[in-house]
DNA sequence: AAAAGATTGTCAAGAGTTTGACAGAATAAA
DNA sequence: TTTATTCTGTCAAACTCTTGACAATCTTTT
């Protein structure tokens, strides 16, 4: 399984591919070959093999791949044989439903404690996990080994939440909020900037309306 | 404001522009240069220049970019001088949390109505907005000029709903059910897959892990 | 009014990504 | 057992995207 420069475009696809093993496996399929592969998950066939490729050949020539062997091998790249801890920062809409998500348990990601600032949800319980005081989140994470944090606020809040979260060890950030966090090299953050997704989908919108009127 | 074929990368970056842009309004920033943008959003200054070449000459030599002018074309560039009304299927945790975020409403998306199947969430009012009975989606689609649906059921349920939304008339669907949605072409489809992000992150949770090991 | 400085738009080179082709090896059929 | 078929892993070509370089041109300073 070498590991050496796994490009970007790759790294991106294995959630896709991860997903649609799942699905195959649900239904019982013990083998694919890259051209099924390639018809239900859309990339082309020899996309899929390069891809594989990179960690190793998990293929047999004249056979193709065993679904379940190739669906536990992108669970192990995707690091999912690990169990994470996990916090969400702000309590509000976003944050709850986070919360109530219990795919990410399913996953390894352990919910361990919601934070807020707000008296009024403070000391509420979300899905069976309490609501804390924001105060308390620096000794909460060392203590409970988090290593991962979920940043539910409003933008305004946010790059101070992450400056505490680094300084007390927090390895890796989901970012939720409008902005894009500085944090040091080794911090990992994934964003979900749900307005810029947004914004890309009116782009597609107006351009198709104004093929339609050319 | 040549139209013809602007590639994927581009477009996904203009809702970053536009959003430093805005920042940079609100600072009162009159100019910028490409170099400046550069430092602060972090693409390459050529790739700037490069990227906002494809709408059209928008800068001065000598001057740079005038900010206001710059923010307004993109703007326009990602149809935000349009209106569009839009619904929620789904009002669980998240349909809820989308429900309340104003800011959509702000570039023009205005939510018109909320869809449940169940009849114990039916009648509520969220945000100020009926939610309504599945029953009588399509009706509402067409009366009310709906455009956009945000489908925010789970995966058993997004493909029928999009079955439905494209029938009646919905010309785009920010999906946000962890499945790849089989839509005619002409539909867009933004989709917000949440696990996929989550597990790209552990990815690199995990091969930063393995680096400190080696 | 002229000279110096700044900054764009554009081109071509470089880097990264995807695709098609096919030898080689395993499976399946005869 | 032999032959035909399937299908991977890999290579190189094609394609896409990013970067650096610089002439052209505008702004600012003298």
């Amino acid at each position: 399984m070498a590991n050496n420069k796994i490009s970007m475009a790759v790294i991106r696809r294995l959630p896709k591919y991860h997903r649609y093993l799942r699905e195959l496996l649900d239904r019982d399929v013990k083998r694919i070959s890259s051209k099924e592969l390639s018809d239900i998950i859309g990339f082309t066939a020899s996309q899929i093999r390069q891809d594989l490729n990179n960690f190793g050949g998990f293929g047999q020539q004249g056979y193709g791949y065993n679904v379940e062997d190739l669906y536990n091998e992108i669970g192990k790249i995707l690091g999912l044989n690990k169990k994470y801890n996990t916090v969400i920062i702000g309590a509000g809409n976003l944050g709850q439903a986070l919360a109530n998500y219990s795919s990410f348990n399913r996953f390894g990601f352990e919910l361990k404690g919601i934070f807020d600032v707000n008296p009024k949800i403070v000391g509420l319980t979300i899905n069976g996990i309490d609501v804390l005081d924001m105060d308390t989140l620096e000794r909460f994470i060392r203590e409970e080994e988090v290593s991962i944090a979920y940043i539910c606020t409003n933008q305004a809040g946010a790059q101070e939440v992450a400056d505490k979260l680094v300084n007390c060890g927090v390895k890796a950030i989901w970012n939720f909020a409008p902005i894009d966090l500085k944090v040091p090299d080794d911090i990992i953050v994934e964003n979900v900037h749900l307005i810029d997704n947004l914004l890309t989908l009116s782009y597609f919108l107006k351009d198709a309306n104004e093929e339609l009127e050319a």
